[in-house]
DNA sequence: TCAAAATTTGAAATCGCTTTGAATGCATAT
DNA sequence: ATATGCATTCAAAGCGATTTCAAATTTTGA
């Protein structure tokens, strides 16, 4: 079912179909009840592809995933949010997936010259992304999640990681621990070095030296969590605290605390950072568990938004949303052991 | 940079130049390595759009999420499968978020009638489902992970759910369990019935009266599968076994066993179903889990795959896969205690 | 009543590619 | 010298929509 065949159907042009179609003004009210109602009838459905080339919007939005790591808990998380928010204007979501940060460059030229999405969604991004640039050069739209610095405007949205861990390690610092170990993300990502930031400014402000043994840079599973906080666990004098970079973080630590032989929330302490898996609730845990919270479904809907924003003609440097973090006290955290 | 311009800058025909990049045989080797390696430094991409509505296909496979827990750990991964497949052949996937059931079935009609994707996976599929016959009746290639029964030939792939807890709990009787709880999937999907009927096959080969206390449905969190483990330990006599239908179920039920000051491996049993998540690994966790496993990526890799082959022609009659799951001891399954 | 304006419709161009069918040039066979 | 075949190349017709520009019809105004 072509317009050409739905307009031959009504004795109309395509023209007039398509304007009816598609709210044109110049359009004669019967006409358009006629064309809408047959339309409907007969379950016709623009073309995608022809409407795409005909207007040059593709409708959907690009997020392109690197490594199969990039699969994970936040991400799709992230995207049920893009799409509750994208499903309302038809609007898909085109996922690329590539292995090397080469292919993910040649993704992105690909994308753009080939015209398959209206816009992308960049994430992950290191202190000074090429990335955006790239994109930038490529003058397709895109919204950022995090920040970076390449001293031109970039629309992004991003969370205080700075200031949640900041307040995480401060309360901590309050409850008389002064041995605080930080389970971080890989060196060079933003929010990793933004958390690192706070961790030391939070320190410093208290007088308290930095231990780099009591640092860990890594991407977010229990396993190596497990391990790190394992191996942390045997310094003397050993944390007493954890700051944990997600909930899978906080599960292997959990684990290490528990084989040492400690009681979480008595011997020692967590706080984790928690982006709100409905699967995974910090508030179920035994202990319950103290978070910095920040939902990764509220952000991606956010974005959504902001991608839309940005197609209707809204000037990026007027895109920058900096999200404040909670924090969360539960069990799971208490007073440093005498 | 279209096509149009690229073959003027070459003083070639249009037609040339596509056949040139095409591979066709009918063109002049100089003449085709000039094309390719001007096109390479011209940076020329074809439109895709245009690309899609010269040829049909549109590039891509599409997905419907319906709710927000569809876009839970399972589907992440089993998406990294397919788009870790997918992404050799320069296919996307195109996902589409969903609310209700009524905006699914409008999904896929969009999704057919507009030739946006050129092929659907279609999953969690109930034991007559009813997309799967509106998907035939579209006459839009699609894989089914799981199984239903419509009477008509579908290409699907899905695990030996019914062998997989039937061993499981075969094994749990072996031990000398005689109170085995399960908890399932939802009520109706095929795969939730499939794995209930090798646990009541299970229990009658040895003569073990099937309690239905002992059986819960519902999705896989871990908070209602703490929920449901605490009232089953309420019971008296209470369960000595859970089998956990997936790994965030398995942390719900653990929370349970310790709050209930029972220790897991020694005084309660579990064995938990893996999709291998690689931030959450049964053999890391303390103390090790058993479990059933199968690779969510594996099949989506797998899946994606069979869509190619079934684009390629091949009957969908012919595509059946049933896949075998492994049964991994570890400690958290031991003798029943007397 | 008739010209001018407003309303409504349609033919054809366009988007950027693939592909059919025809044409060209050149070597080989008769 | 002519016919045949082969290797290359191209012009033009699609794919299915939108949109420009023009035409036809109706309404309005003096």
């Amino acid at each position: 079912m072509r317009l050409k065949d739905l307009a031959e159907h009504l004795g109309l042009s395509q023209t007039t179909v398509s304007r009816a179609l598609n709210g044109y003004p110049e359009v004669n009210e019967a006409t358009r009840r006629r064309v809408a109602e047959t339309a409907q009838r007969l379950g016709y459905r623009p073309n995608a592809s022809a409407l795409r080339l005909a207007t040059g919007r593709s409708g959907a939005i690009g997020m392109v995933l690197r490594g199969s790591y990039e699969f994970g808990p936040h991400t799709s998380e992230f995207l049920g949010g893009v799409g509750e928010r994208l499903a309302a204007e038809e609007i898909d979501i085109l996922l690329t997936t590539v292995e090397t940060y080469e292919d993910e460059v040649a993704a992105y030229k690909r994308g753009a010259a080939s015209q398959k999405v209206d816009a992308f969604i960049l994430h992950s991004p290191t202190l000074r992304d090429e990335r955006a640039e790239l994109l930038l050069d490529l003058k397709v739209p895109f919204v950022l999640h995090g920040r970076t610095n390449i001293g031109k405007p970039v629309a992004w949205l991003d969370i205080d990681n700075t200031g949640a861990v900041e307040r995480a390690t401060s309360h901590l610092l309050d409850l008389g621990h002064r041995r605080i170990a930080l389970l971080n993300g890989i060196k060079g990502r933003t929010f990793a070095e933004h958390r690192e930031i706070g961790y030391l400014a939070a320190l410093s402000a208290r007088g308290v030296a930095f231990d780099p043994a009591l640092m860990g840079n890594s991407v977010f599973t229990d396993e190596i969590a497990f391990r790190m906080a394992q191996a942390m666990l045997e310094l003397r004098p050993h944390p007493t605290a954890f700051l944990a970079g997600s909930m899978m973080t906080a599960l292997g630590i959990f684990r290490a605390i528990r084989q040492a032989g400690f009681v979480l929330g008595k011997d020692i302490s967590m706080i984790a950072h928690d982006d709100v898996f409905p699967y995974l609730n910090a508030d179920n845990m035994y202990p319950t568990m103290s978070t910095t919270r920040s939902s990764m479904r509220q952000a991606g809907m956010r974005i959504a938004e902001l991608i839309l924003a940005i197609l209707g003609g809204k000037p990026v440097e007027d895109i920058h949303e900096l999200w404040p973090v909670e924090l969360v006290l539960r069990e799971s955290s208490g007073p440093a052991p005498q």
